[in-house]
DNA sequence: TTTAAAATATGATATTTGTCATGGAATTTT
DNA sequence: AAAATTCCATGACAAATATCATATTTTAAA
């Protein structure tokens, strides 16, 4: 395993905000993890003492509702960090993270990257300005959720994920998703999700092979409402 | 205008943590204002340089959706702060925060309260965690917004104002909303905010005076869905 | 490869929610 | 107090979405 001090991923999160003395401090600690599509990470109610650094793959953070369904709440990419919640709680977390194909993580426990935030300010700042960030997107899928569509949801989804995650050489979405979770983050029933990808289909919005997913309108995709 | 170190209302949030020092400089810089009902205290868009204190009052915080319509993510009572983003971001505001009877607030200016937050970790922290309780909340709005039943989510805002805003002498919620407000905060149409909280009328979960409402059978109001 | 299981697809139908229209009640303004 | 405005209420209907049922296809397992 590498050491944080000479990994890229870092750029693409508050750790690089970090001395390079406090990242080979925790370079020594952290372990890798390896997680296997569909493999969970962790689970909403347990104590997590630490952060999960992404090094590949994707993964989905969720809750689930009252209703026994999931929720999706955010797909977090190489480069994300997962728990931050639990640096500055005591509480358990509220979310559940599943792989959604393989993974390769680090996990940096939590006492030992406590002590950098209450004495590195940068860090500190950097990770709130993560947190900010975080809220500021919930609240927008918050707002999407009450007033949008489920069709402008789901062409939403597609272009967020085209934009964010990119695609394949063949401009398939690099994210691949089942129908699912596709349901699961737009929050609707499986078949309703299923009907609208058809329906996209259909209209030469987008085309599929297999579970892949390739936007050929982005513009119309952009109009759907 | 009272003196910060005095203030009471500082200890139900994060200007809790300023030393004495600190709490005297920020009160010598502070502006009381005053807000009428439906006043606008700043809007979607608007560069915020400080951050305000609730002191009496509530307030909506909300995002307009493309469709026009507005959407509430958050009230905030007395001892709430707004515009704690703003400390760390220098983008624009991405909610409006409009009073909802009227308000007493303290502006405290960005460029006083930003030393402390890089000189005084306990204070950073705090702010930390106060965001870090706002997105949980905010995650879990979205998962209510995506998965529940516009009356369940009516219940739920019922339950919330009950259980977190009080009620006064007579039990009459102690907030008062119009309905296009529950139809903004549960995220429906205003003749569907109407129409449930009539059918709860009716059912005997709560029972209304002009605008007030007061909850009758909680237990009931619990198992809606 | 065959079988079993899971995922996708689609129809039929029920339920929920939104929209438009209209009238009455409450509040504010004149 | 009258008029005007805003808010609340409710019916009728339309649209969106969920649910249930049942094929079909794809993927995984034996």
């Amino acid at each position: 395993m590498g050491k944080c001090e000479q990994c890229i991923i870092k750029e693409f999160n508050a750790l690089k905000s970090l001395t390079k003395e406090e990242l080979m401090r925790v370079s020594a600690c952290k372990t890798g993890r390896l997680y296997k599509k569909g493999q969970i990470i962790f689970e909403e109610g347990e104590t997590l003492n630490g952060v999960y650094c992404v090094r590949d793959g994707v993964c989905k953070l969720s809750k689930l509702s009252e209703n026994g369904k999931d929720q999706v709440v955010k797909l977090v990419v190489k480069g994300g960090l997962l728990g931050k919640r639990s640096l500055v709680t005591e509480q358990k977390t509220n979310l559940s993270a599943v792989a959604l194909n393989d993974m390769e993580m680090c996990f940096i426990p939590k006492s030992e990257i406590m002590s950098d935030l209450s004495k590195n300010p940068k860090f500190t700042m950097d990770v709130l300005r993560e947190m900010a960030h975080d809220l500021k997107e919930s609240d927008e899928s918050l707002v999407n959720m009450a007033q949008k569509s489920v069709k402008r949801r789901m062409a939403e989804i597609l272009m967020y994920i085209h934009d964010n995650f990119g695609t394949d050489n063949e401009d398939y979405l690099s994210i691949v998703l089942s129908r699912e979770d596709y349901a699961s983050i737009v929050g609707t029933a499986t078949e309703s999700a299923i009907r609208i990808l058809s329906q996209f289909k259909k209209e030469g919005l987008i085309s599929t092979r297999g579970k892949q997913i390739k936007i050929e309108d982005y513009g119309s995709l952009k109009w759907i409402e």
